[in-house]
DNA sequence: GTAGGGTTAG
């Protein structure tokens, strides 16, 4: 074996004075692979002196370094040497413990069930026999083959072997899904469960089906035997299952009394800045960014979080941001481009979306299914037809990508907002799988901009059918009847709400302020200064009036949220983001305002926000349920087109 | 000295 002439030079002076007793360079191996230098530790394994032989203390040590560098003939002779020198099968249970593990993860699970069949049961030490079964279950576990991992662990049982911590660590997460809350109940019993890496393993399992499950094992957990991973555990599990504000109300707690002694990493901060991107939350966001550039100065080199914060502040209005993050990254990955490329889709920057991705291709990254999505939406927000239709055929003709529901979501989408219903519904009678109720309730949605009452009862009878509890899509029905003036059609929508016991969500805005959040609700009285917001957006309700009169029309939408049966009333909405501005207009002085509003902005609000945007010579940001709207100077960056 | 837990984009 050659040492690596780039790192024996810097290996040599370490080691120059030390006593040449085996002791020592067993020592020195040790710590070579320690260090991950295997191939300095072999050297010197190899081509130390060979007298005296090379002490025990070396061979499991060794053994890693050949697992590492992918050399079974090496494993072999160590394992030869340790039969020759009495040490197997049975009495260092390290080595033996290596070789199971060694030969477990290059696939040689014959050999090292061969090592453990050969071991003396009834004379090998409880501990020993522990963790070899121990080795040979992880390595089953890590080359995916949980059958295996069981077999084993029952032959374990059955040889009165005991297991541990480690043991439940390792099935955990081989198991399938329904035998998890049994090794559950089995870690309870044997006390194994009060274990932190045990938790900590369930937690991270249950995640993996809703929050629920993974945040008992989390709450049952004494405080004090909570460590990063727990906190990391719990903060992910809920990221991932999409409940943004319990992530963020579990980050405050770490950060708190709760949290005492643990300090967030950057895994921490990856959930965190994912879910500060799904609700807007951006002054948590840049706290969070803060915190990385006073505490964590290598973020930059670290990839899933600098895409994390690429992706918050593309999502919470600060493209500029994203953008020079980006450019500024040592390292980018698919992951990168496309939280970048979704960004400008969202802010209806379609054609910048387009060049990115040009961009991204002929950099040699080969596209995915999300890329895709975000491309796609991107060409959808903009009106992109013409390119949303030639990307979405090049997925199978030109990445070998086939198309999912989200992507037929997104070109139903494309289609029905371009005004070419029949073509949208032809592609949903075209798909290889059946529609789910997001590509229904995007032709759905295609009807209400075009006022297709035929076909929006097509599909609304599709959507109801896969979606039965979705509100949603009965306020959108609702509203293409209301728009064509079909009050019968409105009437029953509501009828059938009520008998299925439906309420629509409620539309909700909100507007950071100084640090703090201003949530604003339709027709929400309950703020402090809603006096004077009230007065504002009814003195600014008269002048739009008064500079649209006859202009406006009726934009419909006027069903989507608060109290809708005074739609004959006056032209008055308190829909939530017309209160969320006018408080930023009260309280701030010229600076852009961003608010955050929960569903898609309505026809007479955004009409409204264009307006006063001119009239007050203000910039409004609205991010709504799909995505930014940029109001300035009497227009919107959507061009009307959303 | 051996076996080993948490991570992003739509």
């Amino acid at each position: 074996m050659a040492a690596d002439p780039s790192t024996s030079t810097t290996a040599a002076p370490a080691f120059a004075s030390d006593a040449n007793s085996t002791e020592s360079w067993s020592a020195r191996v040790r710590s070579l692979t320690r260090l991950g230098r295997h191939r300095e530790a072999l050297a010197l394994l190899r081509d130390g002196d060979p007298y005296p032989p090379p002490h025990a203390l070396a061979l499991p040590a060794a053994v890693i370094s050949c697992t590492a560098l992918s050399l079974p003939s090496g494993v072999a002779q160590i394992q030869a040497l340790g039969y020759k020198r009495g040490l197997l099968p049975s009495s260092d249970a390290y080595l033996l413990s290596a070789l199971l593990s060694s030969h477990s993860r290059l696939g040689h699970l014959r050999r090292a069930h061969q090592l453990l069949d050969e071991m003396p049961l009834a004379s090998t030490p409880p501990t020993t026999l522990r963790t070899a079964f121990n080795s040979l279950i992880s390595g089953c576990a890590m080359h995916a083959l949980p059958a295996a991992c069981f077999a084993i662990f029952r032959r374990m049982r059955a040889a009165g072997a005991p297991f541990d911590a480690v043991t439940l660590m390792t099935l955990v997460p081989a198991a399938p899904h329904t035998a998890v809350p049994q090794l559950h109940a089995l870690a309870g019993k044997t006390g194994l469960a009060a274990e932190t890496t045990v938790a900590n393993c369930l937690i991270s399992v249950y995640a993996r089906r809703g929050a629920g499950l993974a945040r008992q094992v989390f709450d049952e957990m004494p405080v004090a035997s909570r460590d990063l991973v727990s906190w990391n555990a719990v903060i992910s599990a809920h990221a991932q299952n999409g409940l943004a504000v319990d992530t963020l109300d579990l980050y405050g707690r770490m950060r708190g009394h709760d949290g005492v002694g643990v300090e967030p990493d950057a895994v921490t901060l990856v959930g965190v800045l994912s879910s500060c991107a799904h609700l807007g939350a951006r002054s948590v966001g840049r706290g969070v960014e803060r915190y990385m550039q006073e505490r964590l100065p290598g973020f930059r080199a670290n990839l899933q979080l600098c895409n994390s914060l690429i992706n918050f502040h593309a999502r919470c209005g600060s493209l500029p941001q994203a953008q020079q993050l980006f450019n500024e990254m040592p390292r980018r990955s698919i992951v990168s481009w496309t939280a970048l490329i979704a960004g400008y889709g969202m802010h209806g920057h379609g054609d910048v979306a387009v060049n990115l991705f040009q961009t991204m291709v002929s950099e040699g990254i080969r596209p995915d299914n999300v890329a895709m999505v975000g491309l796609l939406s991107a060409c959808s927000h903009a009106g992109l037809y013409d390119e949303g239709r030639k990307y979405f055929s090049a997925m199978e003709s030109a990445y070998n990508l086939r198309p999912t529901l989200e992507h037929y979501t997104c070109m139903v989408d494309l289609l029905g907002r371009a005004g070419r219903l029949e073509e949208a519904r032809e592609l949903i009678s075209s798909m290889p799988m059946p529609a789910d109720g997001a590509v229904w309730g995007a032709l759905l949605g295609a009807c209400k901009i075009h006022k297709n009452v035929e076909m929006g009862e097509e599909a609304f009878e599709h959507v109801i059918k896969l979606e039965p509890t979705n509100a949603g899509y009965y306020v959108l029905m609702a509203n293409i009847y209301t728009d064509t003036g079909q009050l019968d059609g409105v009437v029953r929508i509501r009828a059938m709400m009520r008998e299925r016991g439906l309420k629509k969500e409620p539309g909700c805005s909100y507007i950071e302020h100084k640090g703090r959040v201003h949530l604003f609700m339709a027709d929400d009285h309950s703020h402090p200064q809603a006096k004077r917001i009230y007065e504002l957006v009814i003195k600014l309700e008269q002048m739009v009036k008064e500079k649209t009169d006859g202009t406006a029309g009726t934009e419909g939408g006027r069903a989507v949220e608060g109290h809708s049966q005074k739609a004959s009333g006056p032209l008055i909405g308190f829909h939530s983001e017309k209160l969320a501005v006018a408080f930023g207009m009260l309280n701030t002085d010229d600076s852009e305002i961003v608010v955050i509003k929960n569903l898609r902005v309505c026809g007479d609000c955004h009409t409204f926000l264009k307006t006063v945007s001119a009239i007050a010579n203000r910039a409004f940001l609205v991010r709504d349920a799909s995505r930014f709207h940029r109001f300035e100077g009497g227009a919107c960056s959507c061009k009307d087109y959303w």
